[in-house]
DNA sequence: GTCTATAGAGGGATAGAC
DNA sequence: GTCTATCCCTCTATAGAC
């Protein structure tokens, strides 16, 4: 063998990493083999050393996001005010402008519901997880999905918008009512 | 002219109106010029006496299915009963599992956030009049935005899920939550 | 394991007949 | 205005050299 045995494992974590955030960016469909390999600096060809196919590349990046997600929310199981504070990261222009950089669901959740039952079965499983960890750390566990759908929401509406003032706005009025107690 | 005049124009309402269809339900890039025509009862060739290119589709599909949204609201200008049974039907099983027949926000926005500055603009324009009107019939028009931004997320997540249970689940949360007045 | 080269299918877009 | 036929490009995936 031509190189050491955990290249191979290297190399697949770091094709993963550059595939997420292209996927993020430009979409999982609408971006080409060639240019997943191409960003991690290899060619296509090596591609199918490591896949199957694209869509189980599919599937493992966003196995991979969607864990990347959840350590996001930090190591301690039930903190109320860390949990704020994420919120208010997730819900920033800084968020926003960087898709690559940040959360899947705003940018990839539309092609996982367009895509096979097992991609759906993994995203199931780790929405669940997700969705356990913030109704912990929420006064009414009942608020968990809310937050979530609205984050996932205000960001995605938000990136579509052209003008920043517009973006801001829906930003503010959203992180503004995350933070008021319901009745 | 072997076509009468109005033909054009009638062709090209039906052209969007089954490519808005299809754009929701597989995704606007993923689907060829060939099967929103085939859709539509004919072939490729034809496509370009309507439109100059396939992104210039886009932007009328956007701005035909977002027009269709606010309409949608109903007539009314300021109803709060009106928008609450919008709602209870938006946040319904059955938007998440026909997303054809649904709104194009949570088919379609990571696509427009992709797209280039003219769809933006455009979107940015209908949102604001569909904020507008949610605004006038809420008791507080702060809550129009996350309201708005809250319900795209929940459809879009519930689409991503595998089992109907999960669906139900989340929507159910979401559905008391945008009921719950704030403090 | 990664490369170059290529097969085979499908993409967007155009030309010319009717 | 719509058709068929076609150009050229990109896509996914495979083959064989190293």
């Amino acid at each position: 063998m031509r190189y050491p045995p955990e290249h191979k494992a290297r190399a697949r974590r770091q094709l993963l990493a550059s595939a997420g955030a292209l996927a993020k960016r430009d979409g999982f469909a609408a971006t080409g083999v060639d240019r997943f390999m191409a960003e991690a600096g290899a060619t296509s060809g090596a591609f199918y050393a490591h896949f199957g196919s694209k869509a189980a590349m599919f599937e493992a990046v966003v196995e991979q996001e969607l864990a990347q997600s959840l350590a996001m929310l930090g190591d301690d199981p039930a903190d109320p005010a860390a949990l704020a504070r994420f919120v208010e990261r997730y819900l920033s222009l800084a968020h926003v402008e960087h898709p690559e950089a940040g959360c899947c669901l705003p940018s990839l959740a539309a092609e996982i519901g367009r895509g096979p039952e097992p991609v759906r079965a993994r995203f199931e499983a780790a929405m669940q997880a997700l969705h356990a960890r913030v109704a912990a750390a929420c006064a009414d566990p009942e608020r968990a999905w809310p937050l979530i759908a609205q984050a996932v929401g205000a960001v995605l509406l938000a990136r579509a918008m052209h003008s920043t003032d517009s973006r801001a706005a829906l930003l503010g009025a959203v992180r503004r009512d995350a933070a008021t107690p319901r009745r």
